[in-house]
DNA sequence: TTAGAGTGGTAATTCAGATTTCCGCAATGT
DNA sequence: ACATTGCGGAAATCTGAATTACCACTCTAA
């Protein structure tokens, strides 16, 4: 179908592909569910043949890593440039803006929650280290917020580890919701729940 | 191994497999992962052939549905009994014997969060609408809770359903990082962690 | 223009695990 | 005690998908 490598391909071809790869698999692995996505099947909707998946992936698992971790990844981006902007603003507003740019990133598309917080749970004990990973990331983020916020006598000075967790896990619940969701819910009251939630654990009174 | 059908066996000797069975699931899938287990294994570990097990079971999906099925409603049972003994005391006694019970009964044995909250995940269409059942119930549960506490003034009069959801989503997430951490976080820590977020979540002023 | 080298797609191979079938054995009833 | 009925276990089959090997084609360079 494409034309040789006349253009400029030494390498970009390869990349090309990948990212068609990439692409496909995110429709696929949310359309059929990620076990019952065929590598043939993706190949096909790629454009690509099994011999380049192979040369680009060892398999559909590392397809998955990749496709969570660049999920992440941006979300993580938006938030962290939102913030910069932000660096001496009031704690209410940086968890306002923190929220909202997550949330905006997540939801930006139905097939990333769901990609992220369906399909790739309980894969492989690699894919499950690479999500602790990143809820230790965000909730290390969040905490930071928490601390900042008690700095400026908003919210009791103790540890908000816990709590941290548990935001990040409510987070995911209402954004897999979110994506299950038929008609969708509004993605602005997503993250509007989740400021009043995040305010209300962290300035709540130390016990 | 077994004797015969000798004893009483009508069908009593298949509810005995069975049961067999979802212990040896409830282990292997735990401990190897759902995906990773294969029909033979598991019918090695139980102690039971092949052919019984398709006497029993359709596949190894429905296993997992039995499975989650089960803690489920095992968590609701206890949750019930014991809110049933408080049917006039005030919103917080309720609301800290509910969280008290609930992450009792799933933090039992650290094999029952793990099935739930990662095994289970992303398996199949059916299985994510039994995961959306129990959602709604857990979310229905907590409601109500909060428009009763709302009826006795302690909370603002306003629609808690993204709160009960984001909770929902919360108490897995928690569990979720529990079954996981090495060495284990103290379950008290985690109910007591829920109940401070709970209170906070739905007495909070309402915009 | 033609030879050579690398690339792409298709088609065969292989492998693993699910599902079923079959044979031997134990238990019941006459 | 013996025939019959139905159960248990292991081995055979069968399916379906991952992986690799091969052939044809295109582009470059002499």
């Amino acid at each position: 179908m494409a034309r040789g490598y006349g253009g400029v391909p030494p390498e970009q071809r390869r990349a090309e592909r990948r990212e068609k790869l990439l692409t496909a698999a995110l429709e696929l692995f949310t359309s059929r569910g990620y076990q019952q996505s065929k590598i043939t099947e993706l190949c096909a909707l790629a454009g690509v043949s099994t011999r380049n998946f192979y040369e680009e992936f060892t398999g559909k698992e590392q397809v998955l890593l990749s496709l969570h971790a660049r999920i992440n990844t941006l979300a993580m981006e938006h938030v962290v440039s939102v913030l910069e902007k932000l660096a001496d603003a009031d704690p209410v507003t940086r968890i306002f803006q923190l929220l909202g740019a997550f949330v905006g990133s997540v939801t930006s598309d139905p097939r990333l929650p769901r990609l992220n917080y369906v399909e790739a749970v309980g894969v492989s004990a690699e894919l499950e280290a690479q999500h602790q990973e990143w809820v230790d990331k965000w909730a290390a983020f969040i905490e930071a917020e928490a601390e900042h916020a008690a700095q400026g006598g908003l919210a009791p000075r103790r540890n908000f580890r816990l709590t941290s967790i548990a935001l990040v896990g409510a987070a995911t619940g209402l954004l897999r919701e979110w994506q299950a969701h038929d008609p969708p819910l509004p993605a602005d009251q997503v993250a509007e729940e989740l400021r009043g939630l995040m305010l209300a654990a962290i300035t709540r009174p130390a016990r």
